[in-house]
Order: structure tokens, then sequence, then C-alpha cells
DNA sequence: GCTTGCGCCTGAATGC
DNA sequence: TGCATTCAGGCGCAAG
């Protein structure tokens, strides 16, 4: 699935292959795809056409694609979205929701098998769309403060995790993401933020920016010219990682079994030696 | 205001 | 073999 690193190398692969690019027939296949834009798929369709994209922008997970009428086409990939550079004519792939033709006879295809993701326009969103405004900066925007992080982290009263995946604190961090920079800290999920010392967060965060810097690296080895990226199979997946999906594999710091636990309708992976679970909520 | 949990989806994997 | 159930995940929003 699509995280930050992911995402990246798509609006890398946008800006090579539609910016600067005129808009000629948008069609939505399956208005799923695009419920965020309340008015409907046919105003979608008759607001893209004849406009012209002129930046790929990214916060989060969230892209945008700044037009020359001063609106935006907002795109998340969800779990399982695909932005495709494909010619005309050339045969729908299976789950195609959205064909966006161009004028020089390419077509960008937003392709999503299970349709958490999506599309749609934000009024005068060319800057930074009012939709996701409140979306934090993510660790590799040069912009991000880690101050301001560990002040708005360290006042809630909730799990580490928790807040590391709530992306009103800091953005573009899944669940993958989340396990491996708190299996480096090492923390456990559930430590209490109220109750995390300062040394902590900073080394949470750093090494959150170092998975995503490594994801991002070996994600854009797999980069295909013709191919705007973004299956999730970076390779760093299979190489790389520590703690999620390694149940029952040896920690490969000090040897124990990870383990996995149930955590908001999903699961956390988790060395029970280095992480050790939280007794009284301060630890 | 802050925190928590549900529902949206599909298809692979698992269970009976 | 075939049908039913479970699981995976990010995010918005309603409820607590």
């Amino acid at each position: 699935m699509p995280e930050l690193p992911e995402v990246e190398v798509v609006r890398l692969g946008l800006v090579d292959h539609v910016v600067g690019k005129r808009l000629t027939e948008v069609t939505v296949h399956d208005p799923r795809s695009v419920r965020r834009h309340l008015a409907g798929p046919f105003d979608l369709a008759a607001r893209l056409a004849g406009r012209t994209i002129v930046d790929a922008r990214r916060r989060g997970k969230y892209l945008w694609l700044p037009l020359d009428d001063g609106d935006a086409l907002l795109c998340h990939l969800g779990m399982s979205g695909q932005m495709l550079i494909s010619t005309a004519g050339a045969p729908p792939q299976k789950h195609l929701r959205v064909t966006l033709a161009l004028a020089d006879g390419t077509e960008l295809r937003f392709v999503d098998q299970r349709i958490f993701g999506g599309l749609f326009i934000s009024d005068e969103g060319a800057e930074l769309p009012a939709e996701i405004a409140h979306i934090a900066r993510d660790p590799l925007d040069p912009l991000f403060d880690a101050e301001e992080l560990d002040t708005r982290i360290r006042r809630r009263e909730t799990g580490v995790k928790r807040a590391l995946l709530d992306q009103t604190l800091i953005s573009g961090v899944g669940n993958i993401y989340a396990d491996e920079s708190l299996w480096r800290t090492p923390l456990h999920y559930a430590r209490n933020t109220r109750h995390l010392r300062r040394v902590e967060v900073a080394t949470l965060v750093a090494h959150v920016r170092d998975v995503m810097t490594e994801a991002l690296a070996q994600g854009g080895t797999s980069f295909d010219a013709l191919y705007v990226n973004v299956n999730g199979n970076s390779g760093y997946f299979d190489r790389s990682l520590q703690a999620y999906g390694q149940e029952g594999e040896p920690c490969g710091r000090c040897g124990t079994p990870i383990r996995r636990s149930p955590f908001m309708n999903r699961s956390s992976y988790w060395c029970p030696r280095c992480q050790p679970r939280p007794r009284n909520g301060r630890y």
C-alpha cells in the first residue's frame, strides 16, 4: 500500500509526465472514486476539461495538481490507488476508475481496486487546498517543526502509535512505518504520550525520518519512465522490515520472537524484550 | 476540545 | 469443492 515515500515517487512521476499539459476530456468510470467531489462526477469532468496542470504537490499522503484557473485536483491513493500514464486507446486496467485525457495523446489513469482513495476538486486550492489544511507537515518537509510536534504530542493523553497515525500531528506515517520507527527507537506502541521524555520523542521522530528516507531512496529505483509507480512493492519492504509482518521471526537486535497484537482493527508488531509493554501507563 | 471507534471497499487467505 | 468469514489498510466523521 502506498505510504509517504511511494506517494512522493508518484508526485515525481506526475511532475515529469503531466505538469504543463492540458486536460481535454475526463471520464469517471466509477462515481465512488469521486464521492468526495460533492457536486458529482459530471461537474468534476466539466470543470477539468480544458484546464492546464501547472504543478504537482504533496502534503503527507495527499497529492494535488494546481490548475491554471487557481483550482486544484486533489488525489488520495488510499490503500490501492495508482496513477498510471497510458497511451490513448490502450486496454483499460481492471480497476480503472477515472480517465483523464491529455492534449498530447496520453492519458492519466486513476486505478484503484479498493476505492479507499479518490479524486476531487478544491476551489482556489492551488496553494494549499482547504480540505487538507488540517494535515500536518511530514518529516521530509523542509518546514517540518520537530519542536512543535514535541509540544503537541506530549500534551496528548494517548498511545504513542495512535499519535503517530494522527495526521494532524505528523503526516505520512502509516501502520508499517509506525511499527518500524517504534522498533528502532525502541518504544512500545501503547506508551502514554503524556509521559514520554523529550529525548524519546526526538529519537522517534529521527527514526521516522530515516525510515522514510531509506524507503524513498529504494522506492525510487523501481520507477519506470512510462509508469507513474505506486504499487507499494518498492523492494524496501522485502529486505528491510524489522518488525512489520515479522510475527514469530527473531528480533534483529535481541533474537526474541516478534509478537503481533491487535491494534485499532489491525495489527501491531513489536519485540517484547526491546519494547516492553508499559505496566502502569507511565513507562 | 480531545479521544475513540466505525464504516467505507475488494480480494486473498482461511475456516467449516 | 464451495460457500462463508476474516483480514488488511487511511481517513472522515460521529459519538463519547
